[in-house]
DNA sequence: GCAATCCGGACCCATTGGGTCCCCTTTGAA
DNA sequence: TTCAAAGGGGACCCAATGGGTCCGGATTGC
């Protein structure tokens, strides 16, 4: 279905309640903001935070912080933190042994270029292009995520 | 995980198939030329034709049969025709009623600039550029599919 | 009329994404 | 010095669904 796991939406509304609140932000004021469950809200801030996209202040008087402006934040970045590697096929980019028909398999190797195209295509979109604009209002649970035509 | 069914896959290792012999084949005829387990073809063929990509003869001396060439088949097509509609998210392309909470979530609808981004990127391959090359091989089982980066 | 073949649906199982909980570590403030 | 607030990391469980199989019915050439 070619669809992104939900905590990529969830990470894009926590990153865009972080930029309009700006400063340091704990997990659970997030959570209360955005409207998302406090474990998850941490969770996906976990993620972010190994992806150096937000930093993790420990301790009293703690939360998360932004490193940088979603403006100059690309989308696959986010997807690449959460979801990991963008990879529309398991025979990717070398991926040798890993299929048991190497030998006789006639698409082996060839997705390469659709995932870069998709690659592309998302690098090019800024998380700000998709967080919620100038009225940063409270958020919710949202549901599963596709790409579709 | 931004990943893409394993039927997509299968449906592209089958059109390679289909137009290297050319003509008319059944399904456990690809089956057995892919190395794809029979039901499974057969299941990949029925959305392929109800998707007007190929065409389906039934009675005996029956079977499959391109309708337009890989070289003018999108790759979006196949993703459509087996996956259903691209849609990273849930909430896309004026989806009412299905969030519940609609009011409160800041990113609602926002995906349509990434959904539009991808479309056009997969619209831009066609399937000849995934399948095989000039020398028409066998086929086996695949692994899963991803997008990775 | 028979056999080959597509058509359509029902069904089952393993994978894994989505979500919760718990405990440890760190650190500012009283 | 002590305590409490907050992040860090992992284990764990449940449900959704993708992946695969099987069956009976409809159609058509021999």
């Amino acid at each position: 279905m070619l669809r992104v796991s939900k905590f990529t939406d969830y990470a894009v509304v926590v990153l865009s309640r972080l930029e309009a609140e700006g400063g340091v932000q704990t997990a659970p004021g997030l959570a209360a903001g955005t409207g998302i469950a406090e474990p998850t809200v941490a969770k996906v801030l976990k993620m972010l935070s190994q992806a150096g996209i937000v930093e993790g202040l420990r301790g009293a008087r703690g939360g998360y912080r932004l490193l940088r402006p979603l403006s100059s934040l690309g989308l696959s970045e986010v997807i690449v933190a959460i979801d990991g590697p963008i990879a529309l096929t398991a025979c990717v980019d070398g991926g040798f042994g890993l299929c048991e028909a190497e030998q006789t398999c006639p698409v082996r190797g060839r997705w390469d270029p659709v995932n870069s195209a998709i690659r592309g295509a998302l690098s090019a979109i800024m998380v700000s292009e998709i967080a919620s604009p100038p009225v940063p209002r409270r958020a919710a649970a949202l549901q599963p995520v596709l790409v579709a035509e």
